[in-house]
DNA sequence: ATCAGCACCTGTTGGC
DNA sequence: TGCCAACAGGTGCTGA
């Protein structure tokens, strides 16, 4: 569901929505969703939240004890808040549209205030985890594609040696942070390049283009509220636009915008990946 | 280093 | 209408 662009989105609207709020209490309803290592979700109990933003894939919430609360939805995850305290029922006074569906919620944070915050998650794969310490370290990822000190020189450094397709490679999280198979597809379709391509045969030209198609594409995609495929909600419960200005994702069968060629569908590291075979070389 | 395969889960869709 | 397989925005683990 989520990619770097759907997650700076969340991101933005709880940093308004919830920033500065102190945390009255946590609901846990599926295990599994709370990471066990670290901090207990009882310690949060008077903690406040001082900032929302993204690392990588994950929201991360700042707390005023220095902690952090990292939340990485995976597939079907959704983050809302709502503006009072309607728990696992329906919001019935009609703030968010689209609220998290109280058949999926997984976990609630409750404000003192009596705001909510609350994880719908379906196929529950999402996780919660506090951190304590550095937070990229503890979560083990990669440079953010946005982060300045990655040039079109460091890219081509980077993938150098590397014999596994390029698309494989951005979706390595230990590489670029933030990269889900959505826009990898559509960079690699902007700067013409074949996904199947090995990464250390870029050329140092290729490297360039690939950087600014993949900051040009997913910049637009945040510009556009993100891709509301299928699960993606905002911060509000709403879904974004930019799935309706995809280049290649999800066409498969249908003509380039670019050639009219016909575009295909393979599969990559078990990921369905598309391009077109005669604008992508 | 890197791959395939499977695991984790539920829901939707398309074919027969 | 029913059933079943395939597929879905992600990642982690195992064994080759």
């Amino acid at each position: 569901m989520p990619e770097l662009p759907e997650v700076e989105t969340i991101a933005r609207d709880l940093d308004r929505a919830i920033s500065g709020r102190r945390i009255a209490g946590a609901k846990l309803f599926w295990p599994k969703t709370f990471d066990v290592r670290g901090p207990s979700l009882r310690s949060l109990r008077g903690d406040r939240i001082t900032r929302v933003h993204r690392i990588g894939k994950f929201v991360v919430m700042d707390l005023e004890s220095g902690r952090h609360i990292a939340v990485h939805l995976r597939m079907t995850g959704q983050l809302i808040a709502l503006a009072n305290g309607s728990g696992r029922k329906a919001a019935t006074d009609g703030a968010p549209r689209a609220p998290s569906d109280a058949k999926h919620t997984r976990l609630l944070l409750r404000f003192e205030d009596g705001g909510t915050l609350a994880f719908s998650d379906t196929r529950k794969f999402g996780r919660w985890r506090i951190v304590e310490g550095d937070v990229r370290e503890a979560l083990g990822i990669g440079v953010d594609p946005f982060d300045p000190a990655l040039t079109p020189e460091r890219l081509y450094e980077l993938t150098r040696g590397r014999t596994t397709p390029i698309k494989t490679w951005l979706l390595d999280q230990r590489h670029l942070s933030g990269i889900g198979n959505i826009y990898a597809s559509e960079a690699l379709y902007d700067a013409r390049i074949r996904p199947t391509r090995r990464a250390g045969r870029l050329s140092r030209a290729q490297s360039a283009a690939l950087l600014h198609s993949l900051r040009k594409v997913m910049r637009k995609a945040i510009s556009y509220r993100g891709s509301s495929v299928d699960d993606y909600v905002d911060g509000a419960g709403m879904p974004g636009e930019f799935q309706k200005k995809l280049a290649v994702y999800g066409r498969g069968g249908m003509p380039c915008r670019r050639c009219k060629t016909v575009i295909r569908r393979v599969v990559l590291a078990q990921r369905g990946t598309f391009f077109c075979p005669v604008c992508q070389l």
